[in-house]
DNA sequence: ATAATGCGTTTCATAATGCGGAATAATGTA
DNA sequence: TACATTATTCCGCATTATGAAACGCATTAT
């Protein structure tokens, strides 16, 4: 009953994204009449895919009535692969950045024109920076994702700025392709990026790459926080942790 | 080209699983023309579903011929209700006892007549015992399904007995209705269960139940070590473990 | 250079598949 | 107990997914 489902070209699978999406936004498992409700299916046909998609664990039942996610979901999930060996690289180092500043750090990587978030570590804390894992936002609105858009390359830059238009997220976006560039330069040069509320108003980050064995990078790490929380005496402390996570993927980061 | 799958009812939903678990057993991206094989499915029908489900970004590609598995299955992972408070509670105090006893710790729980793995701390060791999670085992085999099958009674036992008919793992499996109920009866006793090899040879685990606020035994806590560096002097740390876990939940332990 | 091979992708006629209305069963409620 | 609501099964129909074949596009072999 509210957004438009993006349309693949085979019918039950939107049906049944659909319906894993809306068991997805439930807090808790979810009756069938709901789940119907929720999508717009014929209760009937809401069954049938149901009951197809416990048959393969992607959903399970609670009692007779109620349906949630289900376990393969994890299986699945585990073996994510671009984030498998990262992930468990990052954890613990994201958990002492954590500690260190406080604030939630996320661990994103490149999906063509948007980072997407692969892991977290969040405070505990009332009022926090929150972001849902494998949820996305644009590269030219993220730390990191300015970060990645410098690491392609000014061209790579130029296209990207065409391609989307650089959309302003708030006042502070960078919304043209001369204050972007100058923005990545700056980050580039110093090796980290910050995010002045250009996402979200009255969020900050200080963002920085990971890099794997051939020195490519691989991911960002970045602090995210309230603004007013947030201090420029974390820059070391997030390039420490990014160095440390680069090194648990086997770069070497010992240039001049 | 190998296992049978179970048939759900819906012919696409099958085969969109078997694409999806394809993909989750190769180590890297994999190529249409290996997915096609895999699954024994036609390249053009292959095709078509993986487009369909790259559409939902459960699968993403590599470059332009590889696919893999794709993010939204993280955002979906994220959301499995029953592992969601549970995980995020339990994963600092398992990798701390993962540390203090050097060897694998597994968060489970109950779903049917099996335990389901769905968290873990692993040490950094060369020989350790490693569950995928989201993988499964039978209740009367693991340490923790034996607490979870005592949590649910008497009678709930000899149901279960009967329905799986015991089936041995290992020549230590309790095979019967009798060794089990009195291997269960001694576990729910001291409060904490052993698996001497009963599921795989040269494994042992030592597992306690996790509770909530309610009291009911949410989740199973677990080390697994080789038989041979199994120490019996875990025990407290790994039911201390458990209580705090239980705390975190809520559970108020104050008894006795 | 050129042909040949091996992929990925698109097309399209066909029938098998999933669809949803309606009937039935199960569950919850007054 | 009767009623209302929800879950599940059934089944004829048309929509849907199917897969053979053709096409495009690299890369490799000749």
């Amino acid at each position: 009953m509210n957004n438009e489902l993006p349309v693949s070209g085979i019918q039950v699978i939107d049906r049944a994204v659909a319906l894993l999406d809306a068991l997805a936004r439930e807090p808790g498992p979810a009756s069938l009449k709901v789940l119907s409700a929720e999508t717009g299916l014929h209760p009937s046909t809401a069954f049938r895919i149901l009951a197809a998609l416990s048959e393969h664990d992607l959903v399970g039942r609670d009692g007779a009535n109620l349906y949630r996610l289900g376990p393969h979901l994890l299986r699945l999930a585990g073996r994510v692969s671009v984030a498998l060996d990262l992930r468990e690289a990052a954890r613990p180092v994201m958990e002492w950045l954590r500690d260190q500043v406080g604030e939630s750090v996320n661990l994103t990587v490149r999906e063509g024109d948007q980072v997407v978030y692969v892991e977290r570590a969040i405070p505990n804390r009332m009022m926090r920076v929150e972001q849902v894992i494998g949820s996305r936002a644009p590269l030219h609105v993220t730390a990191v994702g300015k970060l990645m858009l410098g690491e392609a390359g000014k061209e790579a830059i130029q296209d990207y700025a065409r391609r989307c238009g650089l959309p302003a997220y708030t006042a502070n976006t960078r919304g043209t392709e001369r204050s972007l560039l100058l923005d990545i330069d700056a980050s580039m040069a110093r090796g980290y990026a910050l995010d002045d509320e250009e996402a979200e108003l009255g969020v900050g980050c200080i963002g920085v790459l990971v890099r794997d064995t051939g020195g490519a990078a691989v991911a960002g790490l970045s602090v995210s926080a309230p603004m007013e929380r947030r201090r420029p005496e974390w820059v070391p402390l997030v390039e420490e942790a990014g160095r440390r996570i680069s090194e648990r993927l086997g770069y070497k980061s010992s240039q001049g």
